[in-house]
DNA sequence: GGTAGACCTGGACGC
DNA sequence: GCGTCCAGGTCTACC
């Protein structure tokens, strides 16, 4: 079964995929030599799947390869209205790119198509990979969401290598040694495990920020609020959300600054800002898409 | 409000 | 091969 579906333009597939590292991690499988996105999925009637992604007309296109299911009215509008939150097939850009048209570094930036960012199914799991790329190299955090979708995921019928990520009420009931041990989680389990009984016991409705018109500042102090989210992983989760006002300073976004405006010399957070202080609510686009020089 | 130390792991480095 | 040091954000305690 595939489902094709309309893109809000400029859109470009490969740009979403290679805006950042998410394709990389499970249950994403990303194969770079034949240009294919697959993820495993639970769909609502609870059915494991593995989606296929590729380019159509005016958009993308979707199909359910493994195992092949006709899917009934529901489930198609339930995948449809995920699909479209993932890839922000309705994300409308013109105003960054209209900014973006007076800065020759990102000049580039709505031909390109560059503003959308690959987002997992729900904002449970965007959390957690978050907060695993924190304090660690980017393999460490390949190896920690690796371990919790091999360990806690639901597996596809026919293949039990391949599953999903967790849902909260499945790590909801693991205890913090065992996801610091076999999840690899270290010191950031019990954060994981705080999170998903949150959820799980209906204290928080992460979803719900989704589609919430919070305003930024209260998304952030909302987001704050989770352990494990500091500052870095509060302007990433924002900007997952849509919203760019904050740029998402780790040492990497230092060293870049560092090197384009400063001679190399260390700096800290608020030369970052500084530096990007008048894309006012596109500041976190501008950083993530500009040209450096080196 | 600002700062120091702890948290955990892998990788680099020196011996 | 082994031991040591460091990088990577966030939390907590303390000033």
């Amino acid at each position: 079964m595939r489902l094709d579906l309309p893109a809000r333009p400029p859109f470009s597939l490969d740009q979403v995929i290679n805006a950042h590292g998410w394709p990389q991690l499970q249950p994403f499988h990303w194969n770079p030599d034949h240009r294919e996105l697959r993820r495993v999925e639970r769909l609502p009637s609870g059915t494991v799947v593995e989606l296929l992604f590729g380019t159509a007309d005016g958009g993308m296109s979707v199909e359910i390869v493994n195992p092949p299911a006709a899917l009934a009215d529901t489930e198609r509008q339930a995948l449809a209205d995920a699909v479209t939150w993932m890839f922000g097939l309705d994300q409308d850009f013109s105003a960054f790119y209209a900014q973006a048209r007076t800065e020759p570094r990102l000049a580039h930036a709505e031909a390109c198509a560059k503003g959308r960012m690959l987002r997992s199914a729900t904002l449970w799991e965007d959390c957690v990979k978050t907060i695993l790329t924190t304090n660690t190299t980017w393999s460490g955090t390949i190896r920690m969401v690796e371990a919790l979708v091999t360990q806690w995921g639901e597996p596809l019928p026919d293949d039990s290598g391949r599953r999903t990520f967790p849902a909260p009420e499945r790590l909801a009931r693991v205890d913090a040694d065992t996801l610091c041990t076999a999840g690899k989680l270290g010191y950031r389990a019990p954060y994981v495990l705080e999170l998903a009984q949150a959820i799980d016991s209906g204290k928080l409705n992460l979803e719900a920020l989704k589609t919430s018109d919070l305003p930024t500042l209260e998304l952030r102090k909302r987001l704050l609020a989770i352990k494990g989210v500091g500052g870095y992983a509060a302007a990433n989760l924002l900007m997952i959300l849509g919203h760019y006002d904050f740029v998402p300073v780790d040492s990497w976004a230092l060293k870049l600054v560092a090197n384009e405006w400063h001679g190399g010399r260390p700096i800290g957070q608020a030369e970052v800002e500084a530096a990007f202080k008048d894309w006012g609510r596109w500041k976190a686009l501008a950083y993530w898409f500009w040209e450096w020089t080196r």
